[in-house]
DNA sequence: AATTCATCCAACCGCTCGCTA
DNA sequence: CTAGCGAGCGGTTGGATGAAT
């Protein structure tokens, strides 16, 4: 069956946009407001793919786009999420105002990874693929093309199946959906117990993620959707919990202790 | 001054997810 | 339940630019 392409790419024009363009896109988005890209093109007299539209609407045009140098307090958060979320450029970007996941992106692939890799202190393979067949790549010294295999502590969506009882800083528990439970090879732990603080939630939508552990597989388990059960708090669930934490502090790579960690979490709300 | 090489970053591509009929 | 669509995400590409030779 496959699935029809964004659009048809005849006589469409690609490459970088021109002023005249620019403009078209800001003067249509500014009158009749964001969504529906796979029609603005046509309406707006663009003559461009809707993927091509918004990507150059979220990334370049949007007023509230941050241009200039990445700060280091701006660096700093990067490496941090990062560590934390992996190469979820959009989480980190959400967390960054006025900074986009293409830039924040590229800043890590030009500037951050490399310089991890030189520490080898990269999460992730270095995957320092080929760019241009004719251009000569940079020889990666032997130390660094053998990293250790390190797993990345993606984060987890959690929503919320039961309201809190209380408020309180109690256990809920989280488990995996029926449909994805013994994916990721079977690894997912299937009823992770979790407090409150270590449930990085937003709040309102009661959704948010969580890092889970699993014993067996002695690593994290990576990018699971939770569903949140009932309040079933007990003191065995939180020897695996406090792996879990040790894990997040290892990740952090900080000495700050427990209501700093959870002021961190916090931040990422 | 000319050429080669390395780096940066805007843009593209392919895939996945959520929603709806 | 399934297929199709819109949208979003992350990986990758390739042109522009600057540095080195």
């Amino acid at each position: 069956m496959g699935r029809a392409p964004c659009c048809s790419k005849v006589g469409l024009r690609r490459g970088p946009w021109t002023p005249r363009e620019d403009k078209l896109l800001v003067n249509y988005i500014q009158a009749h407001g964001e969504g529906h890209w796979r029609s603005l093109p046509k309406k707006a007299g663009l003559l461009r793919c809707g993927k091509s539209c918004r990507l150059r609407w979220l990334n370049y045009l949007r007023p509230d786009i941050k241009r200039g140098n990445i700060t280091p307090d701006e660096e700093d958060l990067i490496i941090r999420l990062h560590s934390l979320l992996g190469n979820r450029w959009s989480l980190i970007a959400g967390r960054l105002p006025g900074r986009t996941d293409n830039e924040i992106k590229n800043y890590w692939n030009t500037h951050l990874r490399k310089r991890f890799v030189t520490q080898g202190n990269t999460r992730k393979k270095p995957s320092l693929q080929k760019r241009k067949k004719s251009k000569a790549k940079p020889t990666l010294k032997p130390a660094e093309e053998e990293l250790p295999k390190l797993h990345i502590p993606k984060p987890i969506r959690v929503t919320l199946s039961l309201p809190r009882n209380d408020g309180s800083d109690q256990c809920n528990t989280f488990s995996t959906p029926p449909s994805i439970q013994g994916e990721e090879g079977g690894l997912a732990t299937e009823v992770i117990q979790a407090t409150w603080s270590q449930y990085v939630n937003d709040g309102e939508s009661r959704t948010g993620f969580l890092s889970t552990y699993n014993n067996e597989y002695d690593g994290l388990v990576n990018g699971l959707d939770l569903e949140c059960h009932s309040p079933v708090p007990t003191s065995e669930d939180d020897n695996g919990l406090k792996k879990l934490y040790t894990e997040y502090l290892q990740l952090l790579k900080t000495n700050e202790d427990r209501v700093q960690l959870d002021s961190f979490a916090e931040l990422l709300i």
